[in-house]
DNA sequence: CGGAAAAATGCAAACGTTTACATATCTCCG
DNA sequence: CGGAGATATGTAAACGTTTGCATTTTTCCG
C-alpha cells in the first residue's frame, strides 16, 4: 500500500539502514549509494513515517497549542502568530480549541502525549494542580494569557491591569463621573485584573464604582449588548462603559445604536485588545492595544528556544506592554481625524 | 523519564499485554485485574503514546488541515468550523497555514505522512498532478474551495459564479451602469469564478465592463484600498464597485471614506463572504452571504465520513450556496433599517 | 472428580524508523 | 604485496504500543 523506506532499500538493493543515511545523515554513505537511494525515494514517492520516526528520535518536530476558544479575532490572532513562528522554525501545529472544563483540558492535554514536543498553553482554567497530573515533569510548556502559578513553567501575560487603568484613567480625565464596566467572566484571570485596573484608576480619580455600574459579561458580542441594555435601564445610566474587550464594546455599540444613543456624544465608549475590527466600527472604537500576534509569536519563540536548548534553566515570566488607542467612541479629539488607520504611525 | 506501558505492567505485576488490554478492550481481562492495572496508571499518570499507537493501530485520530493562510475572519472561520467538528467527533487537528507556493506545499503535506487519517485541503494551487505525486493514492482527502480537477478527491466549493451574478445583478438593477470589480489573485479560482459572475450579470443586464474597470487585487485590505483609489482617478469613475471579498471592501471604503466620498450616497459598495465585521462596519456592508464555519464543518464532516466508512466509492462533489445580504452601502433600502442585525432573521 | 469448554493471561511479532556496533571493502603507504 | 586505517555497508536492537496465537487457569457439568 504505502511505500516505507523497506521498499526503497529494496529497489535501491541496498539495506534499511543505509537507505536510511542515504536520505537523512548523507555525508556516512558513498556518493553513488547515494543518489541512487534518492532517485529511488523520488520515483517511488516515499516519504517517511513520521509516527515511526518520532518514535525513536523521540522528537516529533510539532508543539501543541490549547486554546479556550477559536471564536473572533483574539484568538485568531494569537494562532496566527503561533503558527507562523513554528512553522518558520519547521514545526507544525496541533491546535485543539474546545472550550476545556477541568476534565476535558486533562483529556486534550493527554491526547498530545507523544505527538508534541512541547505546549503552547492558553487557558483561563489551568492549575498548577493538573500541570502536575497531567504532565510529564520537566515537560516544555509555555503559559500565554494563564492565572499565574508556582508551576515550574515559562509564561507571557498581557498587562491588563495597566492597561485597564489607562483606559479608565483617560475616561475620567474626560470629566465622565459614572463609569461602567462589563467584565469578563468571573473565573477568567484577565477579566479579573483588568477590572482591578478600572478600581483602581476610579479610586484614584476620586471616584467609586457603584455595584450597578459594574456588569458582569463573558467576552461574547451578545453579553456586551446586553450589558448595554441593562445599562440604560438604570436610574441613573453610566456616561462612558469601558467594556473589558473590544467583542463586548461592539455588542454594546451596536446596542447603544439601536436604543437610539449616539456614541460618544451621549455615551462613551472603550474596548480592549484593540482587534483589527476596532478601527472600522463606527464610532471608530477607542480601545487598549495588544499586539496580539505577537503574543502568539513571543510565547511560540520561547517555547521554541527551551526545545533548542534543553536543560535546567530559569522560568521566563514575561509580560505585553500595552498602549490606550485613542478613537472617537470615547469622545476626546482623536489625534488624526478618527479615520481607521490613525493609529498608524503610533504602531 | 516518562511512564510506559512497561511501567504499569510492571508494577501492577502483569504482562504488558494483559496492561494494555485492561487499559483498552476492558472485556477480555479479569475485573480484578483490570481495576489493579487502571488503578497503578492513574497513580502512575501514565498516558498511551500516540505516536507508537498509531504505528501500530494505523490510526492517528487527527486530520491534517492546510490553509493558504490564517490572516482576517475568512480563514479563522473556516478553522473554526473544522477544529469544532473534529473535536466533536474524537480527532485533533493539525494545521498548516503557511502561503504555500508549489514545493513547500508538497513539503507541508509530507510532513504530515503518518501523523494523519486525512487531509483537509484549501489551497488555490492545488494541482492534480501534485496530488499524485505528494499524496499516496487513496488517501482521504477533501478539497475545500479548490480548483475543480479530475483527481478523485471529494470536494466543496462555493457558488462564486451565481453570488457574483446576484450582486452585480443588484447594483444594475439599482440602476448603476458603471460597476467596477476588485478582483483577487489572477491565478486564485474563487476569484476568477467571481470575475466570471460578474461579467455574466453586466452582460444579462445590457452592461459592459470597460478594462479600467476591472481593477486586480489580493483579497487583502490593502488592496481594496489601493483599488478604490485608483478608481476614483479616472476621468470617469464607478457609480458602484463590487470587491471580490468583504476585507477588499473594507479597504475600498476607508479609501472612500477618505476620499470623501459618502458612501452609499455617492458611491455604492458591495463585497463577498459576509465576514462577521461585514454587520459593524460603516455603513454596514452588502455583501454575498456564505455560511463561512459551515464550509468547514461540512468539509471536516465529508473526511470523517469516509475515515469512518472506507472502501471504493463516489467521490462527491459539494457546493455551499452564498445569499445575497443587503445592508447599507449598496444604497438600496436595506430590509429592516441597517442595524447590525438587519439580516439575523434572514439567517 | 474428571475433563472439556471458557476465561484469563503471557509470548512474541509487528508497525517504520534510527543508530550503535560489527563487518566488509577500499585506499594508500611502507 | 601486506596490512593499517579509513570508508562504506549491513545486522540487529530499540522506541511504545497492539494483537494473534499459545498457554495457563478457572468454571461448569456429567
Amino acid at each position: 500500500m504505502t511505500v516505507t523506506i523497506k521498499d526503497v532499500a529494496r529497489v535501491a538493493g541496498v539495506s534499511i539502514a543505509t537507505a536510511s543515511r542515504a536520505l537523512n545523515r548523507t555525508d556516512l554513505v558513498a556518493a553513488g549509494t547515494r543518489d541512487r537511494v534518492r532517485e529511488v525515494a523520488v520515483r517511488l514517492h516515499y516519504t517517511p513515517h513520521g509516527g515511526a520516526r518520532s518514535l525513536i528520535t523521540n522528537r516529533t518536530h510539532t508543539i501543541g497549542v490549547l486554546l479556550p476558544d477559536l471564536y473572533g479575532e483574539f484568538f485568531s490572532e494569537v494562532m496566527r502568530g503561533i503558527d507562523q513562528t513554528a512553522h518558520r522554525e519547521g514545526y507544525q501545529c496541533i491546535v485543539s480549541s474546545a472550550r476545556h472544563s477541568g476534565p476535558t483540558l486533562e483529556a486534550a492535554l493527554r491526547a498530545m502525549r507523544g505527538r508534541v514536543d512541547g505546549l503552547v498553553l492558553m487557558s483561563p482554567e489551568f492549575t498548577g494542580e493538573l500541570s502536575r497530573r497531567t504532565l510529564p515533569t520537566g515537560f516544555p510548556v509555555v503559559l500565554l494569557n494563564c492565572p499565574p502559578s508556582e508551576t515550574p513553567h515559562d509564561s507571557l501575560n498581557i498587562e491588563n491591569y495597566e492597561g485597564a487603568y489607562s483606559m479608565v484613567r483617560h475616561l475620567a480625565a474626560l470629566g465622565h463621573r459614572r463609569i461602567a464596566i462589563v467584565t469578563g467572566a468571573a473565573d477568567n484571570f484577565d477579566s479579573a485584573e483588568r477590572l482591578r485596573g478600572y478600581r483602581a484608576a476610579l479610586g484614584d480619580a476620586g471616584l467609586t464604582s457603584p455595584p450597578e455600574l459594574v456588569i458582569p459579561g463573558d467576552f461574547s458580542e451578545a453579553a456586551g449588548e446586553a450589558a448595554a441594555r441593562q445599562l440604560l435601564l438604570l436610574a441613573e445610566p453610566p456616561t462612558a462603559i469601558f467594556a473589558a474587550n473590544d467583542g463586548m464594546a461592539i455588542g454594546a455599540l451596536s446596542a447603544l445604536r439601536e436604543a437610539g444613543l449616539r456614541v460618544p456624544e451621549e455615551i462613551a465608549l472603550g474596548g480592549f485588545d484593540d482587534i483589527p475590527m476596532a478601527r472600522y466600527v463606527d464610532p471608530a472604537l477607542t480601545s487598549v492595544h495588544v499586539d496580539i500576534s505577537a503574543l502568539g509569536e513571543r510565547a511560540t519563540a520561547a517555547l521554541l528556544s527551551v526545545l533548542r536548548h534543553p536543560g535546567r534553566r530559569e522560568f521566563t515570566r514575561e509580560t505585553a506592554t500595552t498602549r490606550l488607542v485613542i478613537r472617537r467612541s470615547c469622545g476626546a479629539r482623536a489625534r488624526s481625524g478618527g479615520t481607521p488607520f490613525d493609529t498608524r504611525a503610533a504602531l
